[in-house]
DNA sequence: CCGTTGTTGTGAAATAATTCACTATGCTGG
DNA sequence: CCAGCATAGTGAATTATTTCACAACAACGG
């Protein structure tokens, strides 16, 4: 229990977090798994198993379900959102600047340091109000501001190379938005969101009827 | 063999198909499983178990691997890339526009042919080429207009509402790139790409290392 | 004070998916 | 024509994940 959460749970326990978060603000104090359960389109088995996985101390006690609050900072604790990390957003077209937008994307604990694209001069981005470097500067600028985390929104060409600076000044995750598969070294995270592959699956779904 | 393919493996096939039509594009004609896993980044042997759960007749032959344009031939046939699929787009915020525009999102096979919006009178979405129609009218719009796929881009609040006038509209699947968990009757599918979540779990499993 | 109810936590069973090991086969070079 | 080799296909083993079943426990009502 103490060490490995498998990846599902993790991805799980992260959408727990935010519900909580929500139910917070509304001023909910206890939720039963069941409760969340529903919520979240899983069986409240899951629910349970997941947090069982963080636990050394309890979470739930007895009847009432667990407290909102409480089970809140034990999953932040155990995931470590309450560390703050620095992010980029490298490739700032349609894509790019759209995630840049959505504050909703980046948590309380996540924030934009820098942006990279070939045109440095975006209105938008200005607008945005993240500060704009040219691509070649990649690896200066997020070693000098510790960025650990990078958004790739790159045309697939361009992919890899950016994917190689960033490795280069120190980054330890990328959410990739390309289509290409970027290869580097095992110690940094990789997290592949092909949003050209996901309409093609659900058309795949819907023709198989699953 | 004949019936059943695993989700994951679904997955994969729609991302070999896609390398299959850039490789036949580019004039290869044979290619091995080892090189689709490496170019994909899964193991040989992955390939080749998903490959071999759409066969009743054999794709490779002997020592020189798969025959692209058969393979290419064999997935569509068997996923249904064959048909055309006819998609909407709801919500033409600033990320509903952003994939719009994105012309391979929507492969040769996935036609955008409606639009929705609150807000009929976008700019963006008129240089875009799409007819756009107010969000009233989903149901309407989708069932004249033969809709089947549906991607959801709108504020989690309006999200479920949005969703139930598409399937009373007759949609098939929606892609849910809303933070809520929509609910809709099983017939239905759902897939469900939460841009908020993925940076999040990135950030955890950075912190875990794995 | 005690049964009843609704809840968590968790070991165990079931299911799903991946990885492996091996056979068969066609191609290639000599 | 034959030996050697690189490859696909696949049943079996392994691993991962989900689901189940139930024990333990707190609150509540009488």
């Amino acid at each position: 229990m103490e060490n490995k959460i498998p990846l599902p749970a993790v991805a799980r326990l992260c959408a727990i977090y935010r519900l909580l978060r929500d139910l917070s603000l509304q001023g909910v104090t206890l939720i039963s798994s069941s409760a969340l359960g529903e919520m979240l389109g899983v069986g409240a088995h899951n629910i349970r198993k997941d947090i069982s996985c963080l636990m050394e101390t309890e979470a739930g006690s007895g009847k009432s379900g667990y407290d909102v609050k409480r089970l809140k900072e034990l999953i932040a604790g155990r995931l470590g959102f309450d560390n703050e990390f620095r992010a980029c957003v490298v490739g700032l077209g349609r894509l790019g600047l759209a995630l840049v937008r959505n504050e909703r994307l980046f948590g309380e604990k996540i924030r934009v340091a820098a942006g990279f694209d070939s045109d440095v001069n975006l209105v938008e981005t200005i607008k945005a109000g993240i500060d704009v470097y040219p691509s070649y500067e990649i690896s200066e600028v997020v070693r000098r501001l510790n960025v650990e985390l990078a958004v790739l929104t790159v045309p697939a060409a361009n992919a890899q190379e950016c994917a190689n600076r960033l490795v280069r000044g120190g980054v330890r995750g990328i959410l990739n938005f390309t289509s290409t598969v970027i290869k580097t070294e095992p110690a940094v995270k990789v997290r592949n969101v092909d949003l050209t592959g996901e309409l093609q699956i659900l058309s795949a779904l819907v023709y198989l009827g699953i």
